[in-house]
DNA sequence: CTGATCGCCTGAGAGC
DNA sequence: TGCTCTCAGGCGATCA
C-alpha cells in the first residue's frame, strides 16, 4: 500500500500529536519482517522527540535511540488518545504513550518496527544507507538524477522501483510519473536523454507532492493515523486502468508485467 | 558492479 | 458452497 505519499501523509497526521510523548509501554504481536532488536520493555520510559521520514521509512526520534517503522505492503498506523481498543488480530505493534496510543495494523506483516541506538547502528545502516535521493528534497536535482540513471540498462520503471536512485516511488506512482513524462516504462534507464530526465524529474515531484495533498491513495484500506482515507487514486491517469481510455488521447491503457509487478501505460502518449 | 528471481504473509476476487 | 488460482501499495537476500 504505502508509497512515499502515504508514508508522508501518515507522518504528518500524528507527528505533532506524539511529539514530546513519554512512552509507558510497548507491545509486540506476531513477528514482523524484522525483529525489534531489543525487548519491547526497552522502550518504556523513553520520550518521543519527533517523527522524520526517509524514503518509505518513518523515524521516531527518541531521547535515546530511534524507532524505525516501515509499513510494508499492507501496514497503517493509528494514533489515538483516550481509552485504547483491544488489539485486533492484525495489530502487531503498540506504543502506549501519555499522549496516545500508536498502533501498527499490518495484515501481511511485510512491515517492520526496529529500535536502534542511532543512525550509525549496523541495522539502521543496512536499511537506510543504500537509499537514493529524496524526491521532494533539495538534493533531488535534474543532473544528479540523470547521472544516477547512467549505467543502468534495466527498464526505467524498475530502476525507479529499486529506490537506489530516487526513493519513495512505488508501483502506483512509477506508472503515473512515467505517463506524465511521456516515457514508456520499458525504456532503458541509461537511454533517457537529459531533456527527458528533466521531464521525469518534474513528473516525479509533481505526482508525489499532489498525492500528499490528496492524502495519498486508498486502493483498499489505507488511512492516515487519524483514520482518514486518501483520494489520489481518483486522479490516476493510468494505474489500475487497463483497457480504459487514456485521459489524454482516448486510446486504451495497456498493462504489462515487469519483475512480477503490473505496469500501466499509454502506448500513444508514452514513447520508448 | 548490475540485473533477474525468490520469498516473506494474508485476504480478496475470479473461475470452475 | 467451496476449492484453487492469481494478484495486491515493498524490498532484502541470493545467485548469475
Amino acid at each position: 500500500m504505502p508509497e512515499l505519499p502515504e508514508v508522508e501523509v501518515t507522518r504528518q497526521s500524528f507527528a505533532h500529536r506524539i511529539a514530546g510523548a513519554l512512552i509507558g509501554s510497548a507491545r509486540l504481536g506476531k513477528p514482523l519482517r524484522w525483529p525489534l532488536g531489543q525487548p519491547a520493555e526497552a522502550l518504556a520510559g523513553r520520550r518521543v522527540r519527533g517523527v522524520r521520514r526517509r524514503g518509505k521509512y518513518l523515524l521516531l526520534d527518541l531521547d535515546r535511540g530511534i524507532l524505525l517503522i516501515h509499513l510494508g505492503m499492507s501496514g497503517s498506523l493509528t494514533f489515538s488518545a483516550g481509552p485504547a481498543q483491544a488489539p485486533g488480530p492484525h495489530d502487531h505493534f503498540d506504543l502506549q504513550t501519555d499522549q496516545g496510543l500508536l498502533r501498527l495494523h499490518d495484515p501481511r506483516r511485510f512491515g517492520a518496527v526496529v529500535l536502534v541506538e542511532d543512525e550509525a547502528d549496523l541495522v539502521a545502516r543496512k536499511l537506510l544507507d543504500h537509499l537514493g535521493l529524496e524526491p521532494l528534497g533539495d538534493d533531488f536535482q535534474v543532473d544528479t538524477f540523470h547521472a544516477g540513471l547512467r549505467g543502468r540498462r534495466a527498464p526505467i520503471k524498475q530502476v525507479l522501483l529499486a529506490g537506489d536512485v530516487v526513493v519513495g516511488v512505488g508501483n502506483i506512482y512509477a506508472s503515473e510519473a512515467l505517463f506524465l513524462a511521456g516515457i514508456r516504462p520499458t525504456t532503458r534507464a541509461d537511454r533517457i536523454s537529459l531533456p527527458r530526465a528533466r521531464l521525469l524529474h518534474g513528473a516525479i515531484r509533481d505526482v508525489l507532492s499532489r498525492a500528499v495533498v490528496k492524502g495519498g491513495s486508498t486502493l483498499r484500506d489505507f488511512s492516515n493515523a487519524q483514520g482518514e482515507r486518501g483520494y489520489f487514486q481518483l486522479e490516476a491517469m493510468v494505474y489500475g486502468r487497463a483497457g480504459e481510455p487514456c485521459r489524454r488521447c482516448g486510446g486504451p491503457i495497456q498493462q504489462l508485467r515487469q519483475g512480477q509487478r503490473s505496469t500501466f501505460f499509454c502506448r500513444v502518449c508514452q514513447r520508448p
